[in-house]
This record gives structure tokens, sequence and C-alpha cells, in this order.
DNA sequence: ATAATTGTTTGATATATATAAAACTATAAA
DNA sequence: TTTATAGTTTTATATATATCAAACAATTAT
């Protein structure tokens, strides 16, 4: 039994409450498996064609998704380019995402 | 590949969502955790005793996980036992409470 | 019967959340 | 340089959520 078990970090804590958060919500639900059943990064754009949500409000949860550390963006011209954070999510919470 | 996996359920999902709600709270990861630890169902007097917060709070908070169908409530004289509905959970999201 | 207990419900309240329109920023195209 | 595109931020709004005090119901103890 390791000290994780024992008593697991406030951080880590925090952090799987932030995955649970963001997964409650329908929208970000559907974000999170697709990036994930895509395999890869996403743009903004072709999310969107994806989950049919106003655009303003899919930033609104993209922001979420990014802040709470779930996904990366990187920007490229105008274009923007979502990642999701799959390796910090498995060491979290093994086996989550392909449950999804 | 079974059909599972090209077009989950919407209940599915539906409850996989609630389990992410009631996760992504403070108190209710608590609950939920205390009774996925102690393995066995607990008396609300008990579960009170150990996440703290207000009486009416820990009720309200059990009904959200009661009406979800996370947990059960059993009721024996003027108390009431709560039991972790654990196989359901893994059924849907295999491997998540050992990870809390 | 009266009082103590166990837990729920109601009411009030403060805060958080999701949504979308409109204005805005930055880049690329014409 | 003007226009179009991609996405963000602001503003407004409606709804959801968490919290606790107080009243309540039901059971058990005195």
């Amino acid at each position: 039994m390791n000290i994780k078990q024992l008593s697991p970090d406030v951080s880590e804590t925090q952090f799987k409450q932030q995955i649970f958060f963001a997964l409650s919500d329908p929208g970000r639900y559907k974000i999170v498996q697709m990036l994930y059943d895509v395999g890869h990064e996403m743009g903004c754009g072709e999310l969107n064609q994806h989950v049919e949500i106003d655009k303003s409000t899919m930033s609104y949860h993209l922001r979420t998704l990014r802040e709470a550390g779930i996904t990366t963006t990187r920007t490229q011209g105008r274009e923007k380019y979502v990642t999701l954070n799959v390796a910090k999510i498995e060491a979290e919470l093994p086996g989550l995402l392909e449950n999804l």
C-alpha cells in the first residue's frame, strides 16, 4: 500500500473533482469523449461541427477544461487546436476515459 | 467491438454523468469515498461523524445520491442506513471507486 | 404522556453555472 | 486596405446548487 492510498494529495483530489465536474455537463462530456475518440488534437471549429453548441458556449466550456488542466490549447495562425491531456487524466483516474 | 461501444445507451451516459456530478462536490465525494472504504452500509449519524457537514446538508446530499441511484437507503427504527451501489457503479465505470 | 433522538422538509439566501447575443481581438484573405 | 474568418470576452439572464436555520415527522426512551 503506497502513501497515495493512505493520504491522497489535496491537489490530486481537487483535480479528480475538476474532472468529474467537467464530465457532469453534457456539452463538456461530448467534447472530452470526442477528443478521446479521435485520439489527437482537434481544431475548435472541427469540434464545433461535431458538438452542436453556440460558439461562445463552446469557448466557455473549452476554457473550463483548459483552466482545469484537462486540455491544452495550441494556437496556429487564427485557429486553435485542443488536445486532451490523456496521460494526466489516466494518471489519476486510470480507465476512466475508455469507459465514457 | 460490442454495440455499447458503438452507441452507448442514453440512460447509461446519464447515469455516468450523475455519478460525475455527485463526485464533483467535496461533501458527496467524501461520503462516497467513506462508504466505499468501509465496504458496508453506514448509519447517517455515523457518516455525519466522519464527514463534518450540517445534518440538513448531509440529508440533502444523501437524497441527491439516492435519487441518482448511487446509494440505497434502508430504514430501521428511527435510524437510516446508506449503502453504496458498488456493483451498479462498477458496471458503468469500472475501477472508478478504487481510484477516489 | 412527555421528552429526547434521528433524520427530512421547507424557506431563505448567496453563489455558481450554462446559455447566447453582441462587441471585440487577431489573423488571413481579397 | 478592406473584408472575412476564428475564437474570446462581455453582458445579460435564467436556472441550478449548496448551505443552514427552523419547523416538522417518526421513533424510542424516560
